[in-house]
DNA sequence: ACTCCTTACGGAGCACGTAACTATA
DNA sequence: TATAGTTACGTGCTCCGTAAGGAGT
């Protein structure tokens, strides 16, 4: 038995039982994967696919059990190549991020900066999704971490570490009713449709939950994952809006109003996940070791890997 | 990188870096080692072994990190082919148990012949040998489990289940002073020359100090593995045995008097224990299963696998 | 009719064995 | 000098690719 089967194993689980389309994930022909397929079943003594005539519908109990140990070989395969290419050159290679827009929007750009500085040779990819899909990039391997703020820390499979906190701030247009409330509580904000973020990103659900225990229930007249879609549409007067207060930029955003929701809203969070028995070559542990020296002052990224405040949490 | 090439890593260290004798150990010839370890060195582009001339003498930094992985895989590959080996024929194999020589002789036969009423066509081999060692090879899958008294409740990657308590008995030739003793207790014991298992074997590593708590110096004249061999030197008069009660047969072993020390000295607990990651066949499952389920009653077995006392623990 | 998987067959490459060479103890 | 490891080369097997055949939708 050998690690080429258990690659064309999972390929195929991964295609949804298509051969063909494992194939070509595998940069072989589809007949090749088929006798793979076959060299390994005819080893194990045991189908581990069941079929519809000649096609592959499902694993079976062995199969699923297979398919488990499978995954974990070559999860360990990659460990092992990871140690190879850090000895070989450990400033250079590839850096996957996974992450959320707001993330990488707000926040990733000083981590990202100072990275760069250190380890020019890394090319970056940062990919994009909901903290779902997160979770599933960072267990698959399809990033190398992943940085968000729901979802991550409860995984029993992952590595959580936590990177900042934060809390969300209210915007609104100059001159805007509720500016006027004095002082600034959950009640008044209420009374006007508010934009945020969409439940299950940033956060959300700790922010509905509150609400929800002091008796009110908000009027989110529009929600979007994305803290610039937020912003055009207070500008555009259409609400006011509660975002996070690292997505506040004073000059950028200065047409808009600000006041801090530290007192009335639920702190969140960030963290960074990856999975448990991954291999970090360097400098993905220096770009974690950065997310984890990063300082955050009244709500502002001050300066990533310097000593600044150290007492965060 | 195929597991061809990792287990010929894993040999090699296995063979104290003789690429020889590792040859011999995968049946194949010296070259043929070689070769796979230099196509693994190449794939990786480092050096995983240092090397005097030609002589692999140790393993590198990188070379320490792949192993740790290489091993893990192959442990994988053995779990698959398990796999495949229940399905073909879940009621046929190998069961390999170690233990000490107490555990083999005096409580595995009622569970042996009971596992092969169910079992028959599995075939089972029994490796002794210490604590320590037993450890290694369980945590090596060079047995399927072990079962011993001492060291496996507390190994992080062993899953450790406890099967029994015990705890000794005096054992002494009848009309010997010691039975003369009313109470018996730990300073009438002390007076005499005394005869138990060897430290760190069934658990003596408690008994020596329960005695050293109460301010007492046992004269330990003679200690053994092996309680046939305590048997045989309090025959001749060398001293008083402590064994285990489970080890103590009122009709092979009628001419000794035995007295209970239930009062007087620690319980001991007996595990069985695997490696965390195994997978487990059913029929070594059904072992476990039987082990758990054994009920001891005076220090004897009284019935592996029937419903008996269940309060046990 | 189209998609998909299996099987047969041929070429390229890899693994193992033999053997000659080299280096260490 | 004996022992151990590398390198060279030949043989057989594995793997991949092409292509034909059968099975499902």
């Amino acid at each position: 038995m050998e690690l080429r089967q258990l690659a064309s194993l999972v390929a195929v689980v991964e295609a949804n039982f298509n051969v063909t389309e494992a194939a070509e994930r595998l940069h072989i022909v589809q007949s090749a994967v088929s006798q793979q397929l076959a060299r390994l079943e005819g080893e194990l003594g045991t189908e581990i696919f069941t079929r519809k005539g000649k096609r592959l519908v499902s694993l079976t109990a062995s199969g699923e059990k297979v398919l488990n140990y499978a995954r974990q070989s070559l999860a360990l395969r990659e460990n092992i190549l990871a140690v190879g290419r850090d000895h070989v050159d450990e400033d250079k290679g590839i850096l996957r991020i996974g992450t959320t827009h707001t993330q990488a929007r707000y926040v990733l750009p000083r981590v990202i900066q100072e990275f760069r500085k250190v380890f020019p040779d890394v090319s970056l990819q940062i990919h994009q999704g909901t903290p779902q899909q997160l979770v599933e990039m960072a267990l698959a391997d399809k990033v190398d971490f992943s940085i968000c703020t729901e979802e991550l820390g409860e995984h029993p499979t992952l590595t959580a570490l936590p990177i900042y906190r934060w809390n969300r701030v209210l915007i609104a247009p100059k001159r805007h009713a509720v500016l006027r409330c004095k002082p600034l509580g959950l009640e008044c904000i209420c009374k006007y449709p508010l934009i945020t973020y969409t439940f299950g990103l940033n956060g959300s659900t700790h922010l509905k939950s509150t609400f929800a225990r002091s008796g009110l229930r908000p009027n989110i007249v529009l929600s979007a994952v994305d803290t610039d879609v937020i912003k055009t549409y207070v500008r555009e007067g259409l609400g006011v809006g509660l975002i996070a207060q690292t997505a506040y930029s004073p000059t950028i955003d200065k047409d808009l109003s600000m006041r801090e929701l530290k007192h009335l809203l639920p702190w969140e969070t960030t963290w960074v996940a990856y999975h448990r028995e991954k291999y970090l070559r360097r400098y993905q542990q220096s770009f974690i070791d950065l997310l984890n020296r990063m300082t955050v002052e009244n709500g502002r990224i001050v300066e990533p890997g310097n000593a600044g405040r150290k007492d965060r949490r």
